[in-house]
RNA sequence: CGAGUCGGCCGGACGGUCGCGGCAGUCGCAAGGCUGUCGAGGAAAGUCCGGGCUCCACAGGGCAGGGUGGUCGGUAACACCGACCCGGGGUGACCCGCGGGACAGUGCCACAGAGAGAAGACCGCUCGGGCUUCGGUCCGAGCAAGGGUGAAACGGUGGGGUAAGAGCCCACCAGCGCCCGGGGUGACCCGGGCGGCUCGGCAAACCCCACCCGGAGCAAGGUCAAGAGGGAGUCCUCCGGGACUCCUGCGCAGGCGCUCGAGGGCGGCCCGUCCGAUGCCUGCGGGUAGACCGCACGAGGCCACCGGCAACGGUGGUCCCAGAUGGAUGACCGUCGGCACCGCUUCGGCGGUGACCACAGAACCCGGCUUAUAGGUCGACUCGUCCC
């Protein structure tokens, strides 16, 4: 787990980021980000979409643990006050935290405003 | 030393950097910080049985339905466990058994075969008669020993008997039924006697018998705030607020009813019985959840001693051992260990390479069963061979 004030909770916020952020795919995984109109001071928050297509529950357990290691190193790259949805592909299951950190940097790059 | 049987345990180790959840303490108005401590499994899995716990209007009788099925014990309970009995397998340690009833009734027994149940005569055996090319062949009657079919053909061996034969008769054996004596709590076992001379299998076919079973499930269920409002979220904003979406003992419309009772519960049906009034039914729209409790001290783990063949029980001591909720229990790096392959070898090993490291992730909690599992380790026992 992410701590508190920087996990997504509602399956309402899940659906919205995911609906409504800009989106970049890569082959392991896809990032949705929603970034708000003004800066704010509220924290920027993210949550994990790991679904069956990944692998059984062992396989899902610790690529969504790898994931939230590499995406809580890369949570100061976002604008403060967005949210981040980052969703595994079924290749991720197989694949070493240095390629998941890999696809990840390149599809915050495409997402992220400089 | 070789082959084997049964059971137990472990299932990567150490270090570094960066992190997460619970609890306790402490600092802080708060957000949060700091310190300490604990933090996946033997199957956490499949969700197949059994219980605890919670709610329901205490759940009664009959029918239907489901389950169990050698005996005795263990247990909260079981379809589990232990010991024993019976049958089968193994030289043995030991293993396997869906192990009540086939004279309560109904039904089925493929293929082959003449015949698969109070069955049957294909080859065959015997006697009589006809024909004969003297090899046989046809008809009638008797028979079931031998052959053949089959998973299974209705006792076996020997003798008597006969035209040939047959429990037709006799002896022994097997089997069935009944009786007596002895042992065992019991399943059952041991011994003896008598009887008709003989009776097949399938109940995981229907069925019969005995015993057991109320239903739903932690999204169970409860507490708190608000009082026609409240809660959650998104967007806009002139920061006063506004708009929209969703949820809820909420709303709207229609209907029925308040002891002459709408409607409903007691798993299904019947009987019976109970509940029942700002209540119930139908339609419209809307379906993954406010916070907290339940929620982790329990049929608990470990160690002694006692009882018991054992499963297990009793007494005493000691320990506190995951509790998340978009879901913690970890990520990365290094060293070691193991495995596979390659090279060298003085056959002891040495070096190198490898995105090689079993099955698998708690969600209310326990007891089981079943299934998955790289590799390692310990113990008891059996058989064979050799040595002393």
């Amino acid at each position: 787990m992410l701590p508190p004030a920087h996990r997504l909770r509602s399956s309402r916020e899940f659906s919205e980021v995911v609906r409504r952020g800009r989106r970049a795919g890569r082959p392991l995984l896809v990032v949705s980000v929603l970034i708000p109109t003004e800066p704010s001071g509220a924290p920027t928050r993210a949550g994990l979409v790991v679904g069956k297509a990944v692998g059984g529950s062992v396989v899902r357990s610790r690529t969504s643990r790898r994931l939230r290691h590499l995406l809580r190193d890369r949570l100061d790259r976002l604008p403060t006050g967005s949210r981040v949805v980052v969703r595994a592909l079924p290749g991720a299951g197989a694949a070493s935290s240095a390629a998941l950190g890999d696809d990840l940097d390149r599809a915050l790059d495409r997402v992220v405003p400089r």
